[in-house]
DNA sequence: GTTCTAGAAC
DNA sequence: GTTCTAGAAC
């Protein structure tokens, strides 16, 4: 931010100022205020209109006159309410002329999403606004947002797009002394130009094309008929999707953070949410390794490793700016040529790369030591610490300990804060070689050992984690279940490599939240009448199933009856048919809700739904099961990125078991509302491996058919974050 | 399954 | 005003 002081427009000294706050909740206003108040030498009020009624929220009438009786005894004032739009600004705006003082303007254009997941945790909030309610409230107030403008009033507006900005103004407040003044004007304000994703436009109802909704001015222009939305939905792509254009280069002289985003190609706004690792460097620090030497290796390694790692991302991390190890790394990398979007170096602490740098790591390498323990110093004791007792229980599980050279691969659980706040789904300890004395295993400067060892360390990091690409298909913070590859080893265990089996056992995320009632059967009475004449298919009526109960008493209407027909008469609907075999045929989903989805429909008369299997459909289902793997495969070879899962709905509305072999991007404009939603996104979808244990051990599916299922609250699949409701839809996918 | 609509809820 | 929900028709 350029302080040179502006001599011609130098305001007078020693006023106060008036700084009127600009941000959704969850923004970071009050916290804001109590920082600069914390360290400023100058007089401050904060009106906060949440607490101006003796601690509970008060009127914007009550802080004009709080702000009012303030700056009269001379003291500089924080308001600290939303003051999205100009007409809530307007009246404190007023107060400068009143009292003949600067009205300053601190904007906190935070991504929407982190405001949103602030709001949504936080508890005790002063305005009483958390939970699930904050997610709905700030996405209705960031729709409204009308950014401040100088013509309004202000001598100075300071906008702040993240949370180092944010930091940058607090230092600017809190370090005006009394006497002082700061220059007036715009300051911080990015090129907003809307760099319109289109992928995911495509997915909003009701938006402008993409060419509309690209404002040449970016200014949140009001005339606009949803001002400021535009901003919104791309300030959360954005954030969720990082531009790393120019990794090498580091952003701005003494920022924190090494990422260079460059906001000003549309055309490179990318949904690619590769699959990155971040390492520190190994045995640089504390084991004392010579950097020349290291740096070397790491950029042999990398360029050994970028060669076969796909779309996936190597991040070499250092706190520092001065790192010795990361300017080396650079140079050398930037030498040999090696791709610019597969490696790249980020200042920044390794464990909150998320949160505080923007980059989605979804594996982190940790430099450990040999008995695989938290504490030490450094990079160890700093993951150990972020991540939890999550990661020492399930490094337990995989290693004991560690010889250099080698690296463990262990899956943090969904439990972990580094999971849920970072989006890291694997750390990968690695331990090198050792040339301190004072630490075990010393090689006594012994190079040409220590060469071979770190070599093997990075090796087996990188190798690391590319299985977790592969068996993640490039879904960088996929958490759910990797059907395809548990599915794989049931069918076959010889085909599961074994290094997989170090990386990534499942970590099926349990949706299950068990909402106990049974839904009461939306059965009309009408019995259903098999008036379709035999033809030569399996004819086998399962009367005793039918004296049991099962589904056979409800009724389906006649559009229900498609897929049934579809099943009986596979001939008559060639057309719509990818596969007709003996026990299933296969179609595309009419109403696909993702990328990619199809039905493995099953041609056995009278086995309508889950409810209907019983034991002796085992072998049905498991032949659904790989007739759906099969075509899962397919879609992956044409896509490597996407990631399945197969499951019946507890309770469908077409007649006929069918199995969804679903994409888990959901994207498609058939993704309308939160039943489709939660219909494959809550426990109410039922995974076929799931269903064949259960029918194989207790000869039925557990079916979680309570209609609450499907209206419950919209969350991510991946973070679990709650939405709002149905227009929002798409942010889900941005998580 | 979808679409449409009315009325409730916000 | 907009958004959400439930019900009806197909």
């Amino acid at each position: 931010m350029d302080m040179d002081v502006d001599e011609a427009s130098r305001p007078k000294e020693g006023k106060a100022i008036l700084v009127i706050l600009v941000g959704a909740p969850g923004s970071g206003k009050s916290t804001f205020c109590e920082e600069v108040m914390r360290s400023s030498t100058r007089p401050w009020i904060r009106v906060c209109q949440d607490t101006i009624g003796n601690g509970k929220a008060g009127s914007k009438a009550q802080c004009l006159s709080s702000a009012a009786s303030a700056l009269k005894d001379h003291k500089s004032v924080f308001i600290d309410r939303c003051n999205l739009d100009r007409e809530q600004r307007s009246e404190f705006v007023k107060l400068g002329d009143v009292h003949k003082i600067d009205v300053h303007a601190v904007v906190l254009d935070l991504p929407a999403k982190l405001c949103i997941s602030r709001s949504v945790k936080r508890t005790g909030h002063e305005g009483n606004l958390q939970g699930g309610k904050a997610a709905a409230v700030v996405n209705r107030m960031l729709q409204k947002k009308e950014l401040p403008k100088l013509s309004e009033g202000y001598s100075r507006i300071t906008f702040c797009q993240s949370e180092s900005d944010v930091k940058g103004a607090i230092n600017t407040y809190g370090s005006l002394g009394p006497l002082d003044n700061l220059p007036h004007g715009c300051f911080g304000q990015k090129n907003p130009d809307s760099k319109v994703q289109v992928g995911i436009m495509k997915f909003l109802k009701k938006v402008p094309a993409p060419d509309a909704a690209a404002r040449p001015d970016g200014s949140g222009d009001t005339t606009s008929q949803n001002p400021g939305k535009n901003d919104y939905f791309h300030k959360d792509v954005e954030m969720a999707y990082p531009i790393l254009d120019n990794p090498n280069l580091e952003s701005k002289e003494g920022e924190s953070q090494g990422v260079a985003f460059d906001g000003s190609h549309a055309s490179r706004v990318s949904l690619d949410d590769a699959p990155t690792l971040a390492f520190p460097s190994i045995s640089t620090s504390d084991f004392q390794f010579n950097y020349e030497k290291a740096a070397d290796i790491i950029v042999e390694k990398i360029a050994e490793f970028t060669a076969k790692l796909g779309n996936a991302r190597l991040v070499l991390v250092d706190l520092t700016h001065k790192s010795k190890i990361l300017s080396l790394v650079k140079a050398k990398a930037s030498e040999k040529h090696i791709d610019t979007q597969k490696f790249l170096t980020h200042v920044g602490d390794i464990t909150k790369l998320h949160s505080t740098g923007g980059l989605n790591c979804n594996v982190i390498a940790n430099a450990a030591n040999w008995r695989l323990k938290p504490g030490g110093g450094g990079v160890n004791a700093a993951i150990f610490n972020a991540a939890g007792p999550e990661l020492e229980s399930a490094t337990k599980e995989r290693a004991k300990s560690l010889s250099p050279g080698n690296a463990v691969v262990v899956p943090l659980p969904a439990s972990s804060p580094l999971f849920v706040t970072e989006g890291v789904t694997h750390v990968i300890h690695v331990l090198g070689p050792n040339m301190n004395p004072q630490r075990p295993n010393c090689l006594n400067n012994d190079y040409e050992k220590g060469c071979k060892i770190l070599q093997d360390a990075y090796a087996s990091l990188f190798e690391g984690f590319a299985s977790i690409v592969r068996t993640q298909a490039g879904q960088s913070r996929e958490k759910n279940e990797n059907i395809v590859k548990k599915a794989l080893k049931l069918q076959d265990k010889s085909e599961c490599h074994s290094r997989n089996n170090l990386t990534n056992i499942d970590q099926k995320n349990k949706r299950d939240a068990d909402h106990g009632s049974e839904k009461s059967k939306k059965c009309k009475g009408i019995q259903d009448s098999f008036g379709v004449s035999s033809n030569s298919r399996d004819e086998r009526v399962d009367s005793e199933h039918r004296r049991n109960g099962g589904s056979m008493n409800k009724a389906w209407g006649s559009w229900a009856q498609a897929l049934h027909q579809m099943a009986m008469h596979p001939e008559k609907h060639k057309d719509d048919l990818l596969e007709i075999s003996e026990d299933v045929v296969v179609l595309n989903d009419l109403y696909p809700k993702a990328k990619k989805h199809v039905l493995i429909l099953s041609r056995t008369r009278g086995v309508d739904c889950l409810e209907d299997v019983q034991k002796e459909h085992f072998q049905l289902l498991k032949k659904m099961h790989d007739v759906g793997l099969k075509w899962a495969r397919k879609f992956l070879d044409e896509n490597a990125s996407l990631v399945f899962r197969l499951g019946y709905h507890s309770a469908p509305s077409m007649q006929q078991l069918h199995l969804h072999v679903i994409s888990q991007d959901f994207d498609s404009k058939h993704m309308k509302n939160k039943k489709h939603w939660n219909s494959f996104n809550t426990a109410f979808f039922r995974d076929s491996i799931d269903v064949m244990d259960e029918v194989s051990s207790h000869g039925k599916a557990t079916l979680k058919d309570d209609d609450k299922l499907l209206s419950m609250e919209l969350r991510c699949h991946r973070c679990r974050s709650a939405h709002p409701n149905d227009k929002l839809l798409f942010t889900l996918l941005l998580c």
